[in-house]
DNA sequence: GGCGTGATTTGGATCGTTCCAATCGAGGGT
DNA sequence: ACCCTCGATTGGAACGATCCAAATCACGCC
């Protein structure tokens, strides 16, 4: 009488179906058709175990089923950096997305660290991920994607592309928006047009600076090597990249950014070199994150729909795991140009400021 | 012949710790001890598994092992806007040390919606989720809370706190950071000071809303209703508010903004009002997010450390999932305040502007 | 009253691991 | 030669669900 209370109390035996299938008076069997919502169990029966699952206070046991099946309910996420509040909102539109389809998602977030990258894929490897989507960290190296290739698991890539990995894309057409940006830029009379940020390494900076080259060369204007400027993919590497080009002898009027992060940077850098945004120096951004709208004067940039691209992946990745004979194919979005403030004609050759 | 290549290519049978025990030629209780590092094998016997492991690519399948073990390595972190840069720090600081301790994050965003908000809780309950951190939806009831309690899950709210839970939690000392922000304004001379946005049921909002009248009323000087004005969570919320005090017969000279989105907008409002920020109006914002230090002049603002508060919350739960005796208790973080360049002196009584 | 038929229900085996009590083998002591 | 100890290894049962082939039930019909 006097263990009785602390027997009960702390740790009770979990609930299963043979407890329920004993307080329903059926077989575990007949409750695990109940729990699937078979079409095979008698009305009445199926309302007997509905009712010993609430009174006995049931949780399902998905892992169980899990292990019995084969199957999985996880999804991983592997995201590069979370405070970008561009892969924050790829991250929502994702989990959502996955949420929707009845999965659960896994997360981690790398930092663009490859080894850290390593270890968090291996350990939801083992918790039983059924597919991967990825957003490689920055210095990923061919090893790693041929090492996940042989895992023999859904991947789907989400921004970036590992190289030489056959495992299937979710990307927008970098190349095609920088172009785009480009054009308008050509089109407001500037002819001296920086590409300012990214990373040389990456496909993504290739890409973009790619369609910026393009764009150019069609216009007949020779690419000065000089106007293209890596930096930090933050505020800080858009200020930077600012100094360096306004400080050459013959400096630009016009610049299309890397991302909008460097672009905030870039219209503070030009805030503070006391040049007028769209008057003396035009500014294109990439992305068009939440804040674009809000700078001074608004940001013109090119919108890749992150939300949308979270969606696309997870769709592709649904795709990919339910369908083994699935292509690893690669889905492009196509971006848009989005026409703020910070953008004007080229100021006159030759007019001081 | 013709069919072996077939049966091979495609989904062979998992590698299980029973093959690796044949390949080795010891038993799979022997692997299983190998497997977790046991004292109890002999060198020359775990390096012959350690082989066979390398050989066949055998992966460990942990949800098996949880199902033996009655444990579980999953947490479950249920954020209410991750778009929301300040909880996207804290997601990452939370994730972070998760990892660090052998977890592994099963995330979900509700986007303050009580209803997904329980669905995906209920998803990562059946998914074995051995302890949850959670931000709660706006909205989410009492009701919610006691269903939470009655799971007997270790369980921390972060930031937000449901009414009527003993459920543990990690906060910062709101009133004591609005306090310390008013009284700031109050020595430079403010004496009619906003409190703008935030919304009026929200334990967060009360808290800071209590720091700002207890720290005017310290000084004796009582506060009028109408310059507390509520307001939605996001950059036009701030813009609404400002439009709303200066539009009053008396305007005040300063506010404090319930976080720094909102005090984005204020300053986005200031500038389209032509008002001149730290000189005709100061401003101060709550949270210390990444962009703070960007805004032109840069946003004085109380820090609340968020990625230290998603480490705390993972330690906290951490701490009530090892020791089943652990209290509930509340664990609560000092903000400090971070002067840039929005505050200046009061201007004078009656100076036009 | 026996039988066929379709609708329900059921017990054993199974998924991959860990626990546990039992076994095995090599020395050591007497 | 025998017993005992100790380190190392092992097979059976268990975790909580599902699958599957077989059993049972209800019912109409000859």
């Amino acid at each position: 009488m006097n263990t009785g209370a602390k027997e009960f109390g702390r740790a009770r035996r979990r609930v299963t179906v043979t407890d329920l299938g004993r307080a329903a008076g059926v077989s575990r069997s007949t409750v695990s058709l109940v729990l699937r919502n078979s079409p095979l169990v008698r009305r009445e029966t199926r309302e007997l175990v509905e009712a010993a699952i609430e009174r006995l206070g049931y949780v399902y046991n998905r892992s169980a089923a899990n292990l019995r099946r084969q199957t999985s309910n996880l999804v991983a996420m592997v995201i590069n950096d979370l405070t970008n509040p561009f892969f924050a909102e790829l991250a929502v539109g994702l989990e959502e997305a996955l949420e929707a389809a009845g999965y659960v998602t896994l997360m981690a977030n790398t930092g663009e660290d490859p080894a850290r990258q390593r270890r968090v894929m291996e350990a939801m490897r083992e918790t039983g991920a059924a597919g991967f989507v990825l957003c490689p960290a920055m210095g990923t190296g061919a090893g790693d994607a041929a090492v996940l290739a042989g895992w023999n698991v859904p991947v789907v890539q989400v921004m970036r592309r590992l190289p030489g990995a056959r495992l299937g894309a979710v990307v927008p057409d970098n190349a095609l928006g920088a172009r785009v940006a480009a054009e308008r830029l050509l089109a407001l009379g500037h002819r001296r047009i920086a590409f300012l940020g990214g990373s040389e390494a990456t496909d993504v900076t290739t890409e973009r600076v790619g369609g910026y080259r393009a764009a150019l060369e069609a216009a007949g204007i020779a690419v000065d090597p000089g106007l293209i400027v890596p930096s930090a993919l933050n505020r800080g590497g858009g200020v930077e990249a600012l100094r360096t080009v306004v400080a050459l002898d013959r400096p630009p009027t016009a610049a299309l950014c890397f991302s909008d992060v460097v672009a905030f940077g870039v219209l503070d850098a030009l805030n503070e070199a006391g040049l007028g945004v769209g008057r003396d120096f035009s500014v294109v951004g990439f992305d068009d994150v939440a804040g674009a709208r809000h700078t001074l004067p608004p940001l013109t940039t090119v919108a890749v729909y992150p939300k949308e691209l979270g969606r696309r992946s997870a769709a592709a990745l649904l795709r990919r795991m339910s369908g083994p004979g699935e292509p690893a194919g690669e889905n492009i979005l196509t971006p848009s140009l989005v026409v703020r403030g910070t953008c004007g004609p080229a100021p006159r050759e030759g007019a001081d400021r």
